[in-house]
DNA sequence: ATCCATCTGTCGCCTTAGCGACAAGTAACG
DNA sequence: CGTTACTTGTCGCTAAGGCGACAGATGGAT
């Protein structure tokens, strides 16, 4: 990939918009850039240790095969999003976590953390929207673990429904449309469920009207 | 409280021990003091949404009351720990939400997350610091997301403490030892599971001889 | 067009753990 | 010390949902 373009990815990105052209500059240096297509494996565990990924474009899958050998998914990534390291602590174990490519136009930077931590050490502008984003990935999460204390499996998965769609969706005509990327097994390892329960339950969501769910797409009514 | 009280309180928490005097200085004057002693509650909902707040000493439990009026706890924090409006988002809605001093000798110092994102701002070493400490909590939280998802309750149980135990505790006479601050209550809201399923299986762990657990104290053995 | 792999749909059994109820233990406070 | 409030212990019932099994649908690859 050639410097203009990294560039260009780069400027777009929310976290790196507001650095001057000097500072851009040191970013494509140091960063590492990687198109990947449909099921492509973006990082083994043992490389990923080390680095911080920022989603340019296109949806990627966090996933591990757990120890009966099936793949389980952790989290489903759009444009914006960051993964990997995040903490920029080296010494968190994720062994067989390995991200892959969903749709067939991924673009992706990645920085080693010594370098990403230097970039913030020098960019405070930076470093206080990097937290945020932290903040909020924590803000996440965190609902999703209530919600598994709390609420049974048919309200959580409306609500991963809903709040997938508000995220990554735009209103069409009355409903939240957004492209589906999942399978009934990803979503049911996303939420914490199994994959006949989902199935089961998306046919009743469908009775109730409350969304129409098909290969392509998600609408949330 | 008086500064130098403030001072020394504030060196000496992880967060801050690479500032110049200068720097504290101008920490003293925005940040709020607060002493608590047992069962006082430390904010409302209302008041929280604007702050961040430091532990220096004691122990804090995060609550809330459920419709049916049940206190549930979210979260127990030590010295060291932060918590409040960590995202620096004020949007998040946590309504109905308070902190709780545990101990009798609870020290906490707090900000308007606006001056801190200031001081952030100002202080790259500071805001590298910072996003580590969301950084681990993101850690600890998904962790606890994946153990609610994956394993059952015994496992979670014995393993929330001996995380517990690890952090907070100290190797006394072979093994980890830390003062115990939960009800089986709470540690059932923690893990989410039912106060009756704690207390029964707190009994099979100390049967099997893997834990010592009485109301002042736990033992991972 | 056909094949094979993956995904979805449905059924029934069975386990885990939640919940109400009540008793016994502990400790804070007058 | 005795009253009262909270915490722990125990039992039995019940429901949610996990899981194996298998059939049918879908869709990409040759």
């Amino acid at each position: 990939m050639n410097t203009d373009v990294k560039y260009w990815f780069l400027r777009n990105h929310q976290l790196f918009n507001q650095l001057n052209d000097l500072q851009y500059d040191e970013l494509c240096v140091i960063g590492r850039f990687k198109e990947a297509t449909k099921n492509e494996v973006i990082y083994f565990t043992h490389e990923r240790l080390e680095r911080i990924y920022f989603l340019k474009k296109g949806v990627v899958k966090i996933a591990y095969v757990d120890n009966n050998g099936n793949e389980i998914t952790k989290d489903v990534l759009k444009e914006g999003d960051i993964f990997g390291e995040i903490s920029l602590n080296k010494n968190v174990d994720h062994s067989g976590e390995y991200a892959k490519a969903v749709s067939s136009d991924v673009c992706i930077c990645s920085f080693r953390i010594d370098d990403f931590e230097k970039l913030l050490s020098k960019n405070p502008q930076l470093s206080l929207k990097f937290s945020k984003t932290v903040g909020e990935k924590l803000t996440t999460i965190e609902q999703r673990y209530t919600n598994l204390k709390f609420k049974d499996v048919k309200t959580r998965l409306f609500e991963f429904l809903s709040s997938y769609a508000t995220k990554n969706g735009e209103l069409h005509n009355g409903f939240l449309t957004v492209e589906n990327v999942f399978t009934h097994q990803d979503i049911a390892s996303i939420i914490g469920s199994s994959r006949q329960t989902i199935t089961t339950l998306m046919g009743e969501l469908e009775q109730e009207e409350k969304i129409k769910y098909t290969r392509k797409s998600i609408k949330i009514l």
